[in-house]
DNA sequence: CGCGTGACAGACT
DNA sequence: GAGTCTGCCACGC
């Protein structure tokens, strides 16, 4: 029942912060955490946190910008819907203006 | 304790 | 420039 790791809760709590219309790369969160390479857990850890309400997983994206974890959610399309929602455009699932759309998270120190 | 794996990223061919 | 491979670390069995 929600273990809540330190790690996890890492990411949990970076992705939480990110405002509305926004969005960030897992190597970024990634670093944000202290663990720059393990970019792939963020990513691992997000696939429990987009069963969370509170963690907007969608807002996560690939160092692309492309929506490569849409499979993960409950629809194939979803993610989508809920980046396009947020005034963010989306195209052949890759965000458009990326970089525009880009938020750096903080930096979580131990 | 060891192996396999995963929503990435960087390096290499 | 695009495709392929390894590295990386944490979690599950």
């Amino acid at each position: 029942m929600a273990k809540n790791d330190n790690f996890f809760e890492k990411v949990y709590q970076v992705t939480r912060n990110i405002p509305y219309g926004k969005v960030t790369t897992y190597g970024t969160i990634a670093k944000a955490i202290g663990s720059a390479k393990s970019a792939r857990m963020v990513g691992y850890a997000m696939n429990n946190a987009a069963n969370l309400e509170d963690v907007p997983a969608h807002r996560v994206v690939n160092r692309n910008g492309i929506l490569t974890g849409k499979h993960h959610f409950s629809g194939t399309n979803l993610m989508q819907q809920l980046l396009e929602s947020e005034g963010i455009e989306v195209r052949n699932n890759t965000v458009q203006d990326f970089e525009k759309h880009f938020w750096k998270p903080p930096i979580l120190e131990d």
